[in-house]
DNA sequence: GAAGAGATCTGCT
DNA sequence: GCAGATCTCTTCA
């Protein structure tokens, strides 16, 4: 069943864990690409220092993250890779959730194809295991670019399923935040305990 | 297995 | 002109 958006319309951290375990389907052509979601992260808006809209900052850029919730966000970073968000809580709040990280689970040979030009089992060990474990890597494998920006997941060809699965999930402090505020004390990092496609760096 | 540099676009200073 | 929510390749152990 797709999520509808009362799914997305509620706290940014909450979403970002209940969507662990979810299916992500991506609708190009003739092709339809699936994958659990394994790795989430929590952008904060004006609370978060590392979020585009923190202290309210507002761009054209980031526009789409003050729509209403259950829209896709998708910016570049460092001029080439894409990075594919969802808005979460309401319209005028800029906060969403970014994907980390995600198990391909259907069309596995054109998502090698998309990353390294060659079929899934002419892949080295090294390259399945990076084959989608990292926001660009994603980006990348499901033909996700900014031409997706706007989209609403409700409505159009990208969207989430839900899945009924036990899942152990982890949550995680940020890093490096010695400030005396209280964004520290946020968990803002969830993912999939012992999944392959979580690094173990995150 | 770990660490560092380069690639290359957008928006703000 | 500079820095950024990243990834890949190279080098060294």
């Amino acid at each position: 069943m797709k999520l509808d958006r009362d799914f997305y319309k509620r706290d940014t951290l909450t979403v970002a864990k209940e969507l662990l375990g979810k299916i992500i389907v991506h609708k190009v052509d003739n092709q339809i690409y699936k994958g659990i979601i394994v790795e989430t992260e929590g952008y904060l808006g004006i609370n978060d220092k590392a979020c585009h809209s923190y202290g309210g900052k507002r761009t054209k850029k980031i526009e789409t993250m003050y729509g209403k919730a259950g829209l896709a966000y998708v910016y570049i970073i460092y001029g080439i890779y894409n990075c594919f968000n969802i808005t979460t809580v309401d319209e005028g709040i800029p906060e969403a959730v970014l994907i980390r990280g995600v198990e391909p689970i259907s069309n596995i040979n054109i998502i090698a194809k998309n990353r390294f030009n060659k079929k899934y089992n002419e892949l080295s060990s090294y390259e399945r295991k990076n084959i989608t474990n990292g926001p660009g890597k994603f980006a990348m494998a499901f033909e996700i670019d900014r031409s997706h920006d706007g989209m609403d997941l409700t409505e159009d060809s990208i969207y989430i399923l839900d899945n009924d699965m036990e899942i152990d999930i982890v949550e995680t402090t940020r890093i490096g935040i010695d400030y005396g505020e209280e964004a520290r004390f946020f968990n803002y990092r969830f993912y999939i305990k012992d999944n392959k496609f979580v690094s173990k760096y995150w």
